[in-house]
DNA sequence: TGTGTGCAACATGTATACAATTTAGGGCAA
DNA sequence: TTGCCCTAAATTGTATACATGTTGCACACA
């Protein structure tokens, strides 16, 4: 019961974090999330030194957890680390998948595919989370993991608009991502390594894409205009 | 003062892990802890928590933390994956450091140097491990350094027994992987990035023909014997 | 008006008491 | 003897009170 409400503070601001309910750089309360969740504030402390072991928070002495923030320099380094990161951990899924993980992650990959379906953005992108994490779960390799994790923390944060397709090319874009999902499922499960690499290259490519156009949107049209939506900063 | 308890703690418990003074597996008793270093259970489990975040421990629900484990599938992923982070993060180092970097990194190896002149394996051990944390700060990738550090981790502990060289053959390899320190910290500072990948790859196949040795070491001779030394399991 | 100082309110850090869970050992029956 | 269950001790988890540190604002002073 009680562990339960602990374990259940911990999802859920992942969750929030992952969906940008806890914008980055955010402040992290432990009075007010402890009395949220009705938990005392020493085991949410214990959660937030968990999240800050998991890459979610930065805890500073004597000034409390505060959501990592996305500035250029990490963005670089996002893009820059990214292929490197995810085409290694499916090689090494393709060598150590096991059946039971194989079944985990086709049912992820059907709950993707309803949500994107459905239009759904933020279960898409936390199913998308998901599908990723499960492949890394599959390639066993305690090393690759966490920087697997912190990827995946920033992957899904940046990605929030790109299950909001706002016109018919980008929803092209969002089947194109689950089809890819579909053949690295193939792929991984039969153990295709050059295969398995090559579509999570191409499925990052993709990502990048829509991501680094999040990041550097079009320039707004010279005339004078009022914008139909704003665009948030990260 | 108080504060100062805990981040003491936090280092030596860090350091009784990389010395295998704490060997794997072991258990960390929270009550005999907290009195040995006079902080209450609270922040002692803090400090548990951060070294689970770490990688230096394993934590297990109602069962406390335990040092982490090298069995047989971990060593496979760690002889699999350092050549790949080790040499990633030095190419990033050359692109991304900077001066003081360079001292603290210069200053580290001058300690190495010593402390292998000195024999004082403990001690040479420790120093090499901050010399390539150093590298890995070099790099400001905040994704690929937890890798590097979980790495850093059991190679440190995989190569206590390399300072402490048994022949004089072996006092050469100690002493041409101090050599590599310094060619490392030329390449680096001239920021000559192919240079410093072969240095790091080379640096690391010397340890781990020394590690490799050291987890399947020689076989006993066949006729029956009294060995001089024990040799300890991890 | 700008700056510095001090106090009050607030947030974080720690100790301790108590609750819940796991572990170990003893007794009993098959 | 072997296996099982039950109880007691030990260990971990949580709540709360108190200590310590930080922040913001009011006020005095230049």
């Amino acid at each position: 019961m009680t562990q339960n409400r602990k374990s259940q503070c911990l999802d859920t601001i992942r969750q929030q974090i992952l969906s940008l309910a806890l914008p980055p750089g955010s402040d992290l309360d432990e009075t007010k999330l402890g009395a949220e969740f009705g938990i005392s504030r020493t085991p949410l402390r214990e959660v937030l030194q968990k999240l800050a072991g998991e890459g979610y928070v930065d805890i500073t002495q004597n000034k409390g957890a505060k959501v990592v923030s996305m500035d250029m320099a990490v963005m670089r380094s996002f893009f820059q680390t990214a292929p490197l990161v995810y085409a290694n951990i499916a090689r090494l899924a393709c060598e150590n998948r096991s059946l039971p993980q194989m079944k985990a992650l086709k049912t992820s990959q059907q709950h993707f595919k309803k949500a994107t379906l459905n239009h759904d953005p933020a279960q898409a992108a936390m199913h998308n989370h998901q599908f990723h994490q499960i492949i890394g779960d599959m390639s066993q390799n305690c090393y690759l993991i966490p920087s697997l994790q912190r990827m995946l923390i920033d992957h899904t944060r940046l990605s929030q608009t790109f299950y909001r397709p706002a016109s018919p090319a980008e929803s092209a874009l969002v089947r194109q991502a689950c089809d890819q999902h579909d053949d690295m499922i193939a792929a991984i499960e039969d153990q295709q390594v050059e295969a398995a690499v090559a579509l999570t290259l191409q499925h990052w490519a993709l990502s990048q894409d829509r991501m680094e156009r999040f990041v550097r949107p079009d320039p707004l049209p010279v005339e004078l205009t009022i914008p139909k939506e704003t665009v948030h900063a990260i």
